[in-house]
DNA sequence: GTGATCTAACTTGTATGGTAGTATAGCAGT
DNA sequence: ACTGCTATACTACCATACAAGTTAGATCAC
């Protein structure tokens, strides 16, 4: 048993935390002014944690920080969640792969148990857990689990949409389908059954997009 | 022509820069306690845009801070150069079958040229330099400079190694040898040629890594 | 009315002082 | 010689003050 080595987070990382979560969540809409004033005094803090948060989320391309003139939550740019779609594809499909060479019982069982989290889900975020959960849990299986770290990473920028997309367009059934056709290639090891679902699944943004752009334009770079 | 909207970068990207580069280049050697007076000091500014600095590289995962003990250069840790040879490979591997599929004879040509100036390298910057030119403009051909960007952040954990092992281990004739079969492939439209090519040349740091670790054992983690 | 200009209210960037936590060297008591 | 406490010299972290730049609006000249 170790020892704790838990110690409270800084207040910079705190405040970065959340606001990642509600840019993510797409509670902080794209375009959004933030000044570390302002979030400083909402959250009784000094500015410095605040604008260190503000250069983490920067170097995550979840704000623009534009020197001496604010700093804005960034509007999704079309191209940006498609490079990321596709990088997100090459990494998920080679992880995918190993998953089905090495999946044992037990592993398999534990993927299942994520689908039936994802069946039952009553809310848009339960589900986006039990999504992630599920990704991740692969990943794990691969023995690749710092390479989820990476998807987390671009994840971000697709996720921004999804939050917008679940209730509307993709139907949780429609994935979880998706999803289950996943569990059973690994669970087959059969790894080219694998590659084509994981595919098949990442071409699902690629339907939601135009329709996304078209409904919430001002959350979209004009580029 | 574009006006100049280069300004004088922020003292804090600055320093960030300069550290970034030397830990690469292995100047910082791993283990080393960087301070942030010590360094404000050293380049005559205050303590504060260091320690944004600090910040960035630690997301950068060269650096690690360790609240009040000390922020220390990261030791290479075996498992995550593996894992981003891994993750590099996948990515590097899918811009290359859509580069193969999108060049044309310009895109050849500038190609080629890379390697001539590979060939002609005197130094070991020189040739990683043109190395990574020839990288790049892969997936600049394959329409994904973006995800170039990824992985030149993950790249940043296998050049550490990389500049170690230059000059002992791998001659610049094999990566040569390597890179031409990569442009003969792209250059032909052959994916599958072009996805051998890559997997081969990712390949090569798995045979550097034991030998490195085991000649300079106080760079790597113990773990 | 129209246009240029100046001012005031923002913004981010930098410097500095102080705080809390950690590690270490040295001294005290065995 | 060895153990345990204490003072001290670090560290990153946070708050505050100041500087430099941008922008929007009021004001003044025409």
């Amino acid at each position: 048993m170790k020892v704790i080595p838990q110690r409270a987070a800084s207040i910079g990382a705190q405040v970065h935390q959340q606001l990642r979560d509600a840019i993510v969540r797409a509670e902080l809409t794209p375009g959004t002014a933030l000044s570390e004033a302002e979030i400083a005094a909402r959250y009784l803090v000094s500015r410095q944690p605040v604008r260190e948060a503000f250069i983490r989320l920067a170097q995550e391309d979840l704000v623009e920080i534009r020197p001496q003139r604010g700093t804005f939550v960034k509007r999704i740019v079309m191209d940006d969640v498609l490079d990321a779609r596709f990088v997100r594809e090459a990494i998920e499909v080679a992880v995918a792969r190993e998953a089905a060479g090495k999946a044992d019982a037990a592993a398999i069982a534990r993927l299942q148990a994520t689908l039936a989290t994802q069946a039952v889900a009553t809310s848009n975020a339960e589900f986006l857990a039990a999504d992630e959960a599920m990704h991740r849990e692969i990943a794990v299986i691969a023995g690749r689990e710092s390479a989820w770290r990476v998807v987390d990473q671009i994840k971000a920028q697709m996720d921004r949409v999804r939050y917008l997309s679940y209730i509307d367009v993709s139907p949780a059934q429609r994935l979880i389908a998706q999803h289950s056709e996943i569990v059973e290639a690994i669970a087959a090891h059969d790894a080219n059954a694998a590659e084509a679902a994981v595919r098949a699944h990442m071409a699902e943004i690629l339907q939601q997009l135009p329709e996304l752009a078209r409904r919430y334009p001002e959350m979209f770079e004009g580029s």
